[in-house]
DNA sequence: TCCGGTTATTGATTGAGGTGAACTGCGGCG
DNA sequence: CGCCGCAGTTCACCTCAATCAATAACCGGA
């Protein structure tokens, strides 16, 4: 009965995750991680379109994307949904609860996902006698900042093309992170999805997708992408003009 | 020779400061108040237009303004300035440099400007000693997240004239907290930046602002600004349609 | 298996906002 | 005083992406 290996397989501790290269675990020293993995919550696999927490539910934890992918959105004063951030296996979420002890967005795994919990109150009282966790968590919290400004320098100053060329990119060395192929991967998020995330319509997501194609970029089938040539999208980042 | 009150004075500690309400001092006892003084650094006002830190600096010190105001920025791969932020009095900037110990983003003073330092380290000690205060800056690390993704909402789904119309919203009501005229006051920022920060162009900001007088929702005279119909302009941040 | 609803692509049209230029008002300075 | 430079406003024009519409491809369920 030891198949711990296979796809959904849920790790008996930290220390056989792959994912503890970038999540807590990191940085700290085997008695600590035992500690640590003592109040790390590994439940079953969440299904596609299921939810791990809605926007006003109550703080508890914080949530690593073990394999899957997740997204996050928030619904604007009149019921418009805006998606404000995708989750690729090894990176962590829900810290949108900690200011006012309610989480901000909702969280919906967009395809099978699974996810380590880890409560937030025993990671505080953990990081009592652990300091490298706290110092752990500012750094994540930090790098959440600092991605969300990116984002925000992308929407502003930047055309629909350039933001499906970032999107692209960025997913392409997050996955290269976790040594999986930067090169050809499937989208876990719709057309709809993309394109509410960067702020256009579907058709023009669409559109762009098809000229990318067409310059040879790239190739999309559907959820398929293989990027093709990364260079030109880069090009195409920091200067507009490329590529016409 | 007791000038402490007059607009620049330096407030020789924290207790005196009318910021403490949501600054660093809050829920702190006053032994420990005491502790904190000791570390902030309190130096003389900046100039309109001097930097507080560079994008690249190493990361030494967190920063409040006292008085005044400031704008973060960072320069994107060719050369464009892109703003990420504006900073109020008793708001806390310079978070960005914490995840790579180097500043993501470059601050500078929009005006003159009085600004308390606050030195990293330090503060880190310190929160070994007393607890809240780590728990307080991960909540205000927490609260910059909720603030850029309220950002990022704005910059994906909405218009020109609902952008403006968020930003002095956002100004006012922040300008409430620090019990100053929530209906009258001088934008610290010129439209450059304003334009800059909504991802828009100078005219288009100019546009809008001559908009909303002739809609009697506001009057502006170069940087002055009175509000008169604040509903209005809520309605249109919620509702795309209204005022045509 | 077929059917109905959702998702994606493509085309034609429209409009918000970008572009470039002209014009104004203001402050600094020789 | 007049000249220059800069910030802000206004205008005419044009572009990019939203909108409207039609069709195609896909998925889940009976």
């Amino acid at each position: 009965m030891k198949n711990e290996e296979t796809a959904y397989a849920i790790p008996v501790s930290c220390r056989d995750c792959r994912m503890s290269t970038m999540c807590i675990p990191l940085s700290l020293r085997s008695d600590e991680l035992y500690k640590l993995d003592q109040v790390i919550q590994r439940g079953t696999p969440y299904q596609a379109r299921t939810s791990i927490f809605y926007c006003g539910d109550k703080f508890t934890s914080v949530y690593a994307v073990r394999s899957g992918s997740v997204k996050s959105y928030c619904i604007d004063n009149e019921g418009r949904e805006q998606v404000t951030g995708f989750y690729l296996p090894g990176e962590i979420f829900g810290w949108d609860g900690l200011a006012e002890n309610y989480h901000q967005n909702a969280a919906v795994a967009m395809e099978t996902t699974s996810i380590c919990e880890i409560p937030y109150g025993q990671l505080e009282l953990l990081s009592t006698t652990i300091p490298s966790i706290q110092k752990h968590v500012i750094k994540l919290l930090s790098k959440e900042i600092n991605s969300d400004q990116k984002l925000i320098a992308l929407l502003a100053g930047n055309s629909a093309h350039q933001r499906l060329a970032s999107l692209l990119l960025s997913i392409s060395a997050r996955l290269a992170q976790q040594k999986l192929s930067s090169t050809r991967f499937r989208l876990p998020m719709s057309r709809g999805e993309i394109s509410n995330y960067l702020g256009m319509t579907v058709e023009t997501v669409s559109r762009a997708f098809s000229h990318f194609q067409r310059k040879k970029y790239l190739k999309v089938n559907k959820k398929e992408i293989e990027l093709i040539d990364k260079h030109a999208l880069q090009q195409l980042i920091s200067n507009p003009e490329a590529g016409q």
